[in-house]
RNA sequence: UGGGGUGUAGCCAAGUCGGUAAGGCACAGGACUUUGACUCCUGCAUUCCCUGGUUCGAGUCCAGGCACCCCAGCCA
């Protein structure tokens, strides 16, 4: 038996990097995470992270950041700062090792050259539309392009003048002379450079010729010395060639590409494309709206790094296509939460209670334990008073079974006050109830009675007088089908995914609460502060209700 | 009659030289409980896509099928 050389669960690529160490191929590992800045990282990227960086940190070796900005069409500079962000806020740290791609473009165009050189390049001048025709088809070959044997000497001063700018867009590209026939159609004389004379952020007008991913990214990772290029499934295509670049002009060892599956999870989808439609539209508002799972989104949602990490080592990583459920991210949130959010009292739904044998004006302050989970958080001073809120849900005039809150005649216990029993219910003319009148035992103060009583319910309160008023915004998945990539994107979209609720009741302590402050409303879930609250207006998220028996009790 | 991948429970996923199916989520019971939370117990694949074969023994090896995913951007 190998002692495993790694604490996180066994998966292939561990496998095989293990067997790299163990053979001395590597003698220390260096992995990276390359996005192209181009959208917003959610947590599919998330999972690739903590997969490059995670081996990074337990292999002892290191892992880069290197944005891939080798198309400048796109607005590049807007979401490198967004990204760098998202990776710290993970929890990931490069250090040096920031690298860009278009760092390399002086060395990549060295490496092309030096492939014309070799005869294995050339400058082919058909148009895009022809290109797509020779390529032939995924069950006919293709055919040789009727530039395929330009002389090195004309495809060098080619390339020079398509460097130079001589030439309009679509012109020219150079293309690798591989294979025509292969079955393969990534082999089959692949574009390397292609004339774009547009300006690029990082290198603005020095270059009207601009690589392509395949060229640039396998020498990118062996310039930069890395081991395991850890990559999607869509690129296993691509690896031979990825492979064939580096034989022609790169010094071994050469970098390993290893694919793995990317994540998808239900209810929600991971594209760009979708993603980005979803904010056009509107259907959702902005790129860091909690229902969304860019990381932006989550951390607005009130996840945490540690919760995601956590997810990220649990789901695994391997090459089968899959689903991830939902309810697992959900479990690592409130296993995360459980531990360190502290608790408070609020009330979502307000339902008035008069203790009508507990003296008007008086107030005292009760002690409330602020995690159980953790003594260390201390305990808080609760006011409570004649009139307070409990959840309109904890009051049933007339209870079905197995329901032990608040209803007529019934005792229950207020956490941390008092047993309460309910004498009156009042009701306006149209016949809602709009009060509910109980008495208390003051001998049962903080919660349990010198005569060994018991109650089965315990219900959360908040003084009417004393508690705060807050918005609370409260989310469900933001699509009604398991796959919304299963039909009209923007048909499957939820309708209640965001309910506002805006007369929310919240415990005094929460005037000093800050943006993004977790915490869990007792009975309820976790809830973090949005950054939309102001002085005078309380924002919370629900980031996640907690898990809730008596509702599977309701349903059956 | 193109090529490259992948199939282990409802969902993920481990499974080393073939030695008698990890773990997590979900779900279902029960215990505990001043959160119907947490925690704790218990249950949850006689079988690994199918069919044959090799073997004392197959999820692992061999052969043949089947299903699903990816590839024909001057995107990545």
């Amino acid at each position: 038996m190998n002692k495993p050389l790694s604490p996180s669960p066994s998966n292939f690529i561990r496998t095989i990097i293990d067997g790299d160490l163990e053979s001395g191929k590597h003698k220390t590992i260096v992995t990276r995470f390359p996005p192209e800045p181009n959208g917003y990282l959610h947590i599919g990227h998330a999972k690739s992270i903590c997969l490059n960086f995670g081996l990074a940190r337990d292999y002892g070796g290191r892992c880069h950041l290197r944005f891939d900005d080798t198309n400048p069409t796109r607005d590049y500079e807007d979401y490198m700062e967004s990204i760098k962000e998202d990776v710290r806020w993970l929890g990931f740290d490069w250090g040096e090792h920031l690298y860009y791609a278009s760092d390399y473009f002086d060395q990549l165009y060295e490496f092309a050259i030096e492939l014309i050189k070799q005869g294995k390049a050339y400058v082919c001048s058909l148009t895009q539309d022809e290109i797509r025709e020779y390529r032939g088809t995924l069950t006919e070959p293709g055919r040789e392009s009727p530039y395929r044997n330009r002389s090195v000497e004309e495809n060098l001063d080619l390339f020079e003048r398509m460097r130079k700018g001589e030439f309009a867009d679509g012109e020219h590209v150079l293309r690798a002379k591989i294979d025509m026939a292969s079955p393969n159609v990534v082999m089959r004389d692949p574009i390397l450079y292609r004339i774009r004379h547009v300006s690029h952020p990082r290198t603005g007008d020095k270059w009207c010729i601009y690589p392509m991913y395949d060229f640039t990214h396998c020498l990118s990772d062996a310039l930069e010395g890395i081991t395991h290029s850890i990559c999607t499934l869509e690129f296993e295509n691509n690896r031979p060639l990825y492979e064939w670049i580096l034989e022609q002009v790169f010094p071994e060892p050469h970098p390993q590409q290893i694919e793995f599956a990317r994540l998808n999870l239900n209810y929600t989808v991971m594209s760009k494309r979708k993603l980005l439609r979803l904010v056009e539209s509107g259907v959702v508002n902005g790129w860091d709206d909690p229902r969304l799972p860019t990381i932006s989104g989550l951390r607005r949602r009130g996840y945490t790094p540690e919760a995601i990490r956590d997810f990220a080592e649990r789901i695994g990583v391997a090459k089968a296509n899959s689903v991830v459920d939902y309810a697992l991210l959900e479990h690592c949130l409130r296993d995360d939460l459980n531990e360190r959010a502290e608790r408070t009292m609020a009330v979502l739904r307000p339902l008035k209670v008069v203790i009508t044998n507990y003296p008007e004006g008086q107030v005292e302050y009760l002690e409330g334990v602020n995690n159980p989970q953790d003594p260390a958080a201390g305990t808080r001073q609760i006011p409570f008073t004649r009139e307070i809120y409990i959840e309109r849900e904890d009051f049933e005039e007339d209870p079905p079974k197995k329901f032990f809150r608040l209803a007529p005649g019934r005792e229950v216990r207020l956490r941390f006050a008092y047993f309460i029993k309910c004498t009156d219910v009042i009701k306006d003319e149209m016949g809602n109830i709009i009060e509910v009148h109980c008495t208390y035992d003051p001998e049962t103060k903080g919660g349990s009675a010198p005569d060994g009583r018991k109650v089965k319910g315990t219900i959360h309160w908040v003084s009417a007088e004393h508690s705060l008023p807050a918005e609370v915004r409260v989310y469900d998945h933001l699509f009604t089908t398991e796959d919304p990539n299963e039909g009209e994107l923007l048909e499957n979209i939820n309708p209640n995914s965001l309910e506002i609720i805006t007369d929310a009741r919240v415990e005094p302590r929460m005037r000093s609460a800050k943006p993004f402050d977790r915490f869990q409303f007792e009975r309820l879930g976790y809830f973090c502060v949005d950054p939309d609250t102001t002085e005078d207006r309380l924002v919370f998220n629900r980031t996640v209700p907690l898990r809730d028996t008596w509702a599977k009790v309701q349903k059956s």
